[in-house]
RNA sequence: GCGCCCAUAGCUCAGCUGGAUAGAGUGUUUGGCUACGAACCAAAAGGUCGGGGGUUCGAAUCCCUCUGGGCGCGCCA
């Protein structure tokens, strides 16, 4: 990576000036830190370090220190050049077709790296009730996660994706109950949800129940015959078991299917309910017991969570014998540990902040390091129609996910869950993320993709709006094969021709695919992946510039391929990059 | 009252963990298809970085404070 090499020339130099005390007063006991940045003037150079920090300690003024870091440098590639305290690199043409000839080397492993280390990292995401359609909300956490998990896999994590299913609560008694009655009203019987606004909260009242009873009837006949038979005014006990349990499985498979649909997959669904019957959450009791840091007050058991960071005890035991939410989690989470990660990764809405202070003195207490969890919270996501935020409340209908992915598709919804930091309220527009236009940076950066395909295609003999199919795909490979042949020396060509605006812009082109290892790495490592979908519309505009300035398919053959190899390059980057979003690189469009 | 997040161009957002003249997209104005996809490109206009202090060679970035918005603060999940 070409920053990293530069950073390293520039601290070779600082240290060895050090050692020979040759930087002004600058001593071994001088801590510093340098950066590399692109100059946002590309008449300073492709790249530059700032070393006027240093000055604090050279007691030289900054362009004489820049110049003596400078002197030290040995130079093949590149050439150096002084402003102020900045030392500027710019890469001789050698360079650039060093880069080109490595990605069509290494291909779609261009840009895969080791900076994970081979950490064991368990993504907790999405984790929803198997009670309901998802929402909105529950898009961007699937989205983002599974493109989270994507980058840091390219980046040498071991990452494993879990899904955790809440099934253990009343909320799937509640579920159980709200199917029994969809199904005693789909067979005709006098019944129906309570007209009470509050008791009517204890039921799931969304018509998505409709279709599941249903097909419970078309499925379970023997059962529904004894439903019947047995209907009276109360559940009987036994079929709302079935029923519950029924519905639970419906639910998660509806979910699942739609993750998958949506390019979200998950390497296990955890079950709670397997928590609790296996004895685990009794177990992580017995073992926070043992460590003295529960106690029993008012009917309850707590866990003294204040003592390690938490503002509040919690409740570990109801005063009804019941176990809280948090207890569950404490016991996933060990079990997690348990299972030898490294990093628990958890995106959380940010409705759940305050839960991570007793997550992580849970972690703590039971011998694990606290920072071993780290949790993105994820800000909520409004829905924005006809240029108005709609809020999701009792007159509007519910806007699932389904609903916006039919409506958007997959690949726009996707970026545009990714295409924001997620520390900031997302504003879905569904009516740009739909149209097909200009405004919408999906189909820039699609278009981009297929732009270039069409070019390397027209090489390869296609005639304009007619599809050849056998025939050009060989003479793709052909095109293909010439490409991978080229030599180094060939690329030279490219800066004969005398065209400044041209080659200025193929550089930029250039680097801007080389800067790909770097965005990898920075996703990865911060847990950013929206920055991906930046580099993208860089990416393509860049490329768009390109294609403008410089004509491809021309006579000369050399010069030709040698464009050609850079056409190839950005088809390369361009899909590895949507592969890790998890969005589609057409061909065509 | 306490905690977390946010405030940057008309709008939606970046800003590389403190550095060169604060950048994109969109919108507005203007120009470019007899060349490989005009779903594109070029150019212009547009900013007291929410206000006020502080830290230092240097702040949109770090600290304090105020204002405005979102979300939390259960023996709910």
């Amino acid at each position: 990576m070409l920053r990293e090499y530069f950073l390293e020339k520039v601290t070779k130099s600082v240290n060895n000036l050090i050692k020979n005390k040759a930087l002004g007063q600058m001593s071994e006991n001088d801590n510093f830190s340098l950066n590399v940045e692109v100059p946002k003037n590309t008449q300073f150079g492709d790249f530059a370090v700032n070393v006027s920090s240093l000055s604090r300690y050279t007691k030289l003024p900054p362009v004489k220190t820049a110049e003596i870091i400078a002197q030290n440098i040995d130079n093949t590639d590149f050439d150096i050049n002084i402003t102020a305290g900045f030392i500027n690199f710019r890469l001789k043409n050698t360079a650039f077709n060093k880069i080109v000839s490595e990605i069509l080397d290494k291909k779609e492993e261009y840009g895969r790296n080791n900076k994970g280390e081979n950490k064991k990292v368990i993504l907790e995401y999405v984790s929803a009730n198997p009670t309901g359609p998802f929402h909105i909300g529950h898009g961007r956490w699937a989205a983002m996660g599974s493109a989270l998990a994507n980058v840091m896999k390219y980046s040498g994590y071991d990452v494993y994706q879990e899904f955790y299913i809440n099934d253990a609560g009343s909320q799937i008694q509640k579920l159980g109950k709200s199917l029994y009655i969809r199904i005693l009203k789909e067979l005709n019987f006098n019944v129906d949800f309570p007209s009470d606004e509050e008791e009517a909260k204890n039921y799931y009242t969304g018509e998505y129940l409709i279709p599941i009873a249903k097909d419970f009837i078309k499925e379970e006949k023997e059962k529904t015959e004894q439903i019947k038979k047995d209907y009276n005014d109360s559940f009987n006990p036994e079929h709302l078991k079935y029923i519950s349990k029924y519905a639970r499985l419906k639910m998660l498979n509806l979910q699942k299917k739609l993750l998958e649909n949506f390019h979200t997959h998950f390497d296990n669904y955890f079950s709670e309910l397997t928590l609790h019957e296996s004895g685990k959450v009794e177990e992580c009791i017995k073992k926070l017991n043992d460590l003295g840091v529960l106690y029993e007050k008012d009917g309850a058991l707590w866990f003294a969570s204040s003592k390690y960071g938490d503002d509040q005890d919690r409740v570990i035991k109801k005063s009804d014998g019941a176990y809280t939410y948090l207890t569950a989690d404490i016991a996933y989470h060990f079990n997690k540990l348990q299972r030898g990660f490294d990093i628990l990764l958890n995106i959380w809405g940010a409705d759940h902040h305050g839960y991570i202070p007793r997550m992580k003195a849970a972690i703590e207490v039971l011998g694990y390091n606290p920072d071993s969890l780290e949790v993105l919270l994820g800000q909520l996501v409004n829905l924005v129609m006809n240029g108005e935020q709609v809020r999701m409340g009792k007159r509007t209908k519910m806007i699932t996910l389904d609903d916006l992915i039919e409506d958007v598709g997959v690949d726009a919804t996707r970026y545009w869950m990714i295409m924001r930091s997620i520390d900031t309220t997302l504003d879905f527009d569904i009516d740009l993320a739909k149209s097909k236009t200009d405004e919408n940076p999906v189909f820039y950066v699609q278009y981009a993709h297929a732009r270039a395909c069409s070019i390397l295609r027209h090489a390869a003999g296609e005639k304009v709006d007619v599809v050849e199919g056998q025939q050009i795909q060989s003479n793709l490979k052909d095109i293909e094969q010439k490409i991978q042949n080229l030599k180094q020396d060939d690329f030279n060509i490219l800066w004969d021709v005398k065209d400044e605006k041209a080659e200025e812009i193929t550089k930029k082109l250039i680097l801007k695919l080389e800067e790909y290892k770097h965005i990898v790495i920075t996703a990865a490592l911060n847990r950013t992946p929206y920055i991906i979908t930046k580099y993208l519309q860089e990416l393509s505009q860049t490329f768009h510039q390109f294609y403008t300035f410089s004509k491809v398919l021309v006579d000369d053959e050399k010069l030709m391929l040698s464009r050609l190899a850079i056409v190839k390059s950005v088809t390369i980057i361009l899909k590895s990059a949507m592969n890790l979003i998890a969005v589609t690189a057409p061909e065509r469009m």
